[in-house]
DNA sequence: TGGGAAGTTGACCAGTTGGTTAAGTTGGCG
DNA sequence: CGCCAACTTAACCAACTGGTCAACTTCCCA
């Protein structure tokens, strides 16, 4: 019944795009309904408010980008090398970005993060609930890499809390930089970090 | 010759501690005078923009903070035991600010640079040079245990980037979860980084 | 002591902010 | 076909944005 709209969907990918390549606080509405090529009243026919379209909008990407990770983090492949392909899919998609937008753009859930998560509620929390499904793609592959002998870790959880506060820290430094080599000596750190020689 | 004020001084550190409990782009000029006590004329009779305050303050407050740096990377002091001095000052000023504010507040460097790297240049120029410096205290104690045989890095400028990556992704997990407990096992990380059994 | 540089003040600006509203248009479905 | 829910539109809002300015006060120094 009633008329049909893909309204709400432009404005969900005009929000990640704007949040990503810029910031949360400095995309206004006007600028977003632009993108979208929808009007202001039909925006907030869809949404209450500009933190509702954050989280709807953060919260379908990551539904997306689950599929994906489900693929990478297959138990069917070796677990390191789940790790490994992770890596090499960030170094893809931020190649990707720089293609399309000239910059490096780094993690679009930590920046945001960084930057509201002492001013909104609703936010913070959509963030954390992403940021923790997360670490466990990187623990089970770590607890499958411990029980198969290939690394010594006897605390996975807190091995994997380590390896991601560690990419989310160079892939911030390429932002930072606007530079991808940053992202070189991922799987090197890591391995580091896993203690395995080579 | 004529009238002499603190102004000046009292709008860098209004800046500086609105950037970290909030965002740059949440503080506002109107803001960042009520809370220095300062009128919005006078705030421009000192800085030309919003954004030369924050670069103007943002350096100042990095210049005190090396003073710190400075003696807790004494040569003087064993080079490992300078790191975990520094994690635990780190350690002890996020409490300190979580008594005050209420919130962990992480490192408003990295916060800051992840908001603003892609809008703002002259803010973006600054933040990529103290974060060089910042690394370089690293590096040279790392370089320092290298050669007295503590640990194995050939490649001290490398394993310096990984642990500033590593020490940085959770201090903004910190913030993110305002839980200081991240912080409890960054020296166990450290050490899980360098090699270093225990 | 007094000239003048340095600092202060509050009124002012145009543009933008997130958000509202009421009247209109569309098209799925009974 | 025609109803009516779903969607669209443009005009509107008060509060706030970063920034300006000319008149005024202070107080250092010659």
């Amino acid at each position: 019944m009633g008329r049909t709209s893909d309204a709400k969907e432009r404005l969900m990918e005009a929000m990640s795009e704007l949040i990503w390549t810029g910031s949360y606080g400095t995309t206004s509405v006007d600028q977003i309904c632009e993108r979208a090529g929808v009007k202001k009243g039909s925006f907030y026919h869809f949404f209450e408010s500009k933190t509702e379209l954050a989280v709807t909008s953060i919260d379908h990407g990551w539904t997306e980008h689950r599929k994906k990770l489900d693929q990478t983090f297959s138990p069917v492949i070796p677990p390191l090398e789940r790790i490994w392909r992770c890596f090499q899919e960030f170094r893809q998609e931020q190649e990707e970005m720089k293609a399309k937008h000239g910059r490096v753009l780094g993690c679009p859930i930590h920046s945001l993060g960084a930057e509201v998560s002492t001013t909104d509620d609703k936010l913070r929390d959509k963030l954390q609930e992403i940021l923790a499904q997360f670490i466990r793609y990187y623990e089970s592959a770590l607890r499958d890499a411990h029980f198969q002998g290939i690394i010594d870790a006897p605390d996975s959880p807190a091995l994997a809390r380590i390896i991601f506060a560690y990419g989310e820290g160079l892939l911030l430094h390429a932002r930072i930089w606007n530079d991808l080599s940053h992202l070189n000596e991922m799987e090197a750190g890591a391995r580091r970090i896993l203690g395995i020689k080579d």
